[in-house]
DNA sequence: TGACATATATAGATTGTCGATATAATATTT
DNA sequence: AAATATTATATCGACAATCTATATATGTCA
């Protein structure tokens, strides 16, 4: 399923934290790993991705290095720091508690009576 | 745990309307419920839920009256419509598939094998 | 009376996404 | 070999959803 785009805000960064922590990787990849291991429910798109790495990497949670001399280096790959895990923890706990957050009120249930 | 602002975008919709499809709610009362539901997850402020209410009256998914005569009006009941029930069915498959994307993706695991 | 909570409303700022566009190297097809 | 498509990165402007701040008015309590 396409979800609309509205619902993805916040959780980009996070994602692109969790593909860094398995290996490294370089823009288009990820753009392509996403898709693929959620079924095309993501469509990150390349102009939200690479403002979205620059961002990490001024502020150290990734580093990146070009690719390997024989292919002329198009390819720029990045690499989570110690400080980006820090805060995939981060955005890892807030997923959980948001989640939990959003299906308690789903849950629901009305309770008995009148609106007022 | 109090959120990231971002996490919560998109969702808001889809909260509002669930409890309206409880009951019958004036907006700082959905406010507190959702504060309350939530642990105090959700910090819905008033000048988001507002213009987010005169939308979906807009858009024919809520409909709203006054309050008890006995109260002076300073109250605005909203009532979930047919339509708003279609739309919240709707963004009740979404979450779902998005929640469940973003869960693939975390669960992750590194694959063996070099960056290139 | 003064202070605080309840209740709604709107304007402006901020943020994160997208679409469009640009550039260039590589791969594929004719 | 030339033309075309794909890969790969980059930036700009538009848009949508949130927040903060501010305004107004009523209700409650010390």
């Amino acid at each position: 399923m396409r979800i609309d785009k509205s619902l993805l805000t916040g959780s980009t960064t996070m994602l692109v934290l969790k593909l860094l922590e398995d290996k490294d990787m370089y823009g288009y990849q990820m753009i392509e790993e996403l898709s693929r291991k959620s079924d095309d429910t993501f469509a990150l798109k390349a102009g939200t991705l690479y403002p979205l790495l620059h961002g990490l990497e001024q502020r150290g949670m990734v580093s990146s290095y070009d690719g390997s001399a024989d292919r002329a280096k198009v390819r720029r790959y990045y690499s989570i720091t110690k400080k980006g895990l820090g805060l995939l923890s981060d955005k890892k706990a807030e997923w959980q508690a948001y989640t939990s957050a959003v299906n308690q009120v789903l849950k629901g249930g009305a309770v008995l009576g009148t609106a007022y």
